[in-house]
DNA sequence: CTTGACTCTGTACCAAGGTACGGAGTGTAT
DNA sequence: ATACACTCCGTACCTTGGTACAGAGTCAAG
């Protein structure tokens, strides 16, 4: 049987935890996403923190963020007094990007229902017309 | 001076007008983004519609759907009796993805705005931590 | 002390979404 | 009627974010 470290996992138990693949590990400590492990007699050694990392590189990325971005999101690294300038300035960057995300989306998802409900009812004429096409007119060409 | 056709343009007129190139514009044919235009001898031609069509390719694009979502839009085709119940359909699972979305950004922002505020401050400590770990340990680690 | 699962490094490959290039044809202003 | 910008098609190449070997070394159980 495997010795089990509480502490200490090779990589495929790590990216097991993290639900990846060794490679990507491997991967994401050439872009410098995860800091450089210690290692035993050559083989790196991991702990919870990094299966931490990985979720957070995992999560941070489906919400539409490069590897770059979340770059930028982990080396905010230290709350210390020269550190936080840059850190308050950096989340504000940050935070009027995602913001301006959460405002188109809002609108495409408005765009979506008005589709929706004047052109996938029942009550609506047949007028050819593409979300477009509506999007465009401002929905007038679906009306009666 | 070049003759300007106020209905047709050529792919070098559309790409300008849409602020892409003509490669692009190319490319967006291979992938059935845009329909096959007419031609004159050989030279396709464009109408606005096309500049509206690429515009709206770029918007959705820059909100994180890849072409192929894009082409399930532009593909919600018409509103006729028959196709109805499916551009609803789509409609709704489309909206359910984004909103997903837009709660996901939602939960970013208020994790950043936090760290900003905590770790960000003059009020805060000198305590080394990463918005990472704030972020895990629900901020505990930077307050007093 | 061997065996089998695991790890190492390096390089090659993949899909998406373009971007660039070569060689030929077109069209229009002068 | 010629120059020159623009277009055609096909193919090759680029970046991002991984995946997949190959060939060698390592660990721990039996």
């Amino acid at each position: 049987m495997k010795k089990i470290d509480k502490e200490l996992m090779t990589i495929g138990t790590l990216a097991n935890a993290a639900g990846v693949g060794v490679e990507t590990v491997r991967f994401y400590h050439r872009r410098g996403l995860l800091e450089k492990p210690s290692r035993t007699s050559g083989f790196r050694k991991y702990s919870e923190s990094d299966v931490r990392t990985i979720k957070f590189v995992k999560r941070v990325q489906a919400l539409g963020f490069s590897l770059k971005d979340v770059q930028d999101l982990l080396d905010l690294a230290l709350c210390s007094r020269e550190t936080r300038p840059f850190i308050a300035k950096t989340c504000n960057e940050k935070i009027g990007q995602i913001e301006q995300k959460i405002a188109d989306l809002k609108r495409m998802v408005e765009m979506l229902r008005e589709f929706s409900l004047i052109c996938g009812s029942e009550a609506s004429n047949d007028s050819e017309c593409r979300l477009l096409d509506c999007f465009e007119n401002n929905w007038e060409c679906c009306e009666k």
